[in-house]
DNA sequence: ATAAAAAATGAACGTTGTTCAAAAAAAATT
DNA sequence: AATTTTTTTTGAACAACGTTCATTTTTTAT
């Protein structure tokens, strides 16, 4: 049984070749401008390839948004493991905001763009398949919060709602940033408006 | 010059109409789903005749865009002048949350879709025109944010980055729930979770 | 009634995502 | 080693998209 083995694995690298392939051209010319044939040319394989191991783009799409999961998981790992729960969620928000600023493209996948989610849609087996990776990356916010509020933070506040305020915050800063919203305007201090936000809402923290 | 001044406001009739149907469409079948033909069929002119009224695509997304800004303008009318500026600025996030609740696709091009800003930036006198629309709706947030501080509320925050911040949570909480970030994710109360989690800012504000 | 100007047209172009019969390569069988 | 079967790869072809522009139609001026 060699031959199946190892061909089970040339059709796994394959997969990922061409799904390497695709996040560098997104990473180099963003992801409105590739297209299949960027990245079928990019692998050396023929846009019929990419069609065998992938549904359609939205397929891709959706694999690049789970690496960039992933991605935000290793990003997490830098959170120093200190006891104040509050102190924890801080840094959480601050690594997120980094995230979203060296990996802008990931991150518009991730959270803004809509096909991954219509893929997840697709393959719907009673309507609507649950999106793993946020409920995932939502629940450790949430329980980071919970710890708070049993460390006696946020009193008279919503575990849940809080939580989703609070993912506000910092996604909507970033999603201003990467949706070129802040370009636009004429803030005083332009490249530090995110950091310089996110510090306004850690005053906040710091009162309630 | 009786025809002249005739010909220039039918000119400016059948460029509303374009706009109005495109903006019909937008909201019928979404932004992603109508196509420039669509929006000539509806129109009952040809596709070459979109193309004199309109440079491209990206210029009635902008001139949309626009027309956004100024709904949203109305929606602010709604805004009881009481003298209390913290009142002002809470009842600015729940009309700002309420806009975008029932006018999805507006709220999504004004301020997440790409186009309108293209268009912008390719008509650059000096390589990047101000978002005029922006900037007035942002100064209209910062001036209560500034009426706050003046009046002893948010002692230690800075006005400008405080103001981005806020924008942020409303804008955050929107753009998640109109990307369908919220739709993936398994809440309690589903239905109700931008106002819940606006309520929760609230209460932050109330401690500030 | 005729000439000049303005407005409207839709066929055609290049590019997109996607499909699929055919060709090429690899594996299995004799 | 030769042949058959299976798997993998291909790229021409399709429909739909935004866009252009020579041509036609309509309106205005003479």
């Amino acid at each position: 049984m060699t031959t199946a083995t190892r061909k089970l694995r040339e059709k796994e690298e394959l997969r990922q070749l061409i799904l390497q392939s695709a996040k560098k051209l997104f990473v180099e010319k963003g992801i409105e401008n590739t297209t299949i044939r960027n990245i079928a040319d990019a692998t050396d394989y023929s846009v019929g390839t990419v069609y065998v191991y992938f549904k359609d783009k939205n397929a891709i799409l959706h694999d690049l948004h789970t690496i960039g999961f992933s991605e935000l998981g290793g990003y997490f790992l830098e959170i120093s493991p200190v006891d104040d729960p509050l102190e924890r969620l801080k840094q959480m928000g601050r690594i997120y905001l980094k995230f979203a600023v060296e990996n802008p493209d990931m991150y518009d996948l991730m959270f803004n763009i809509k096909e991954p989610l219509k893929h997840l849609a697709e393959k719907e087996n009673d309507g609507c398949e649950a999106w793993d990776e946020g409920i995932g990356t939502f629940n450790i916010l949430k329980s980071t919060v919970k710890d708070c509020i049993d460390k006696g933070y946020f009193s008279g506040h919503e575990e849940e709602p809080l939580s989703f305020m609070i993912w506000g915050v910092v996604h909507g800063m970033c999603t201003l940033e990467i949706r070129k919203r802040t370009k636009g305007l004429k803030f005083n201090r332009p490249e530090t408006i995110l950091t310089d936000g996110y510090k306004e809402f850690l005053k906040m923290l710091d009162k309630v």
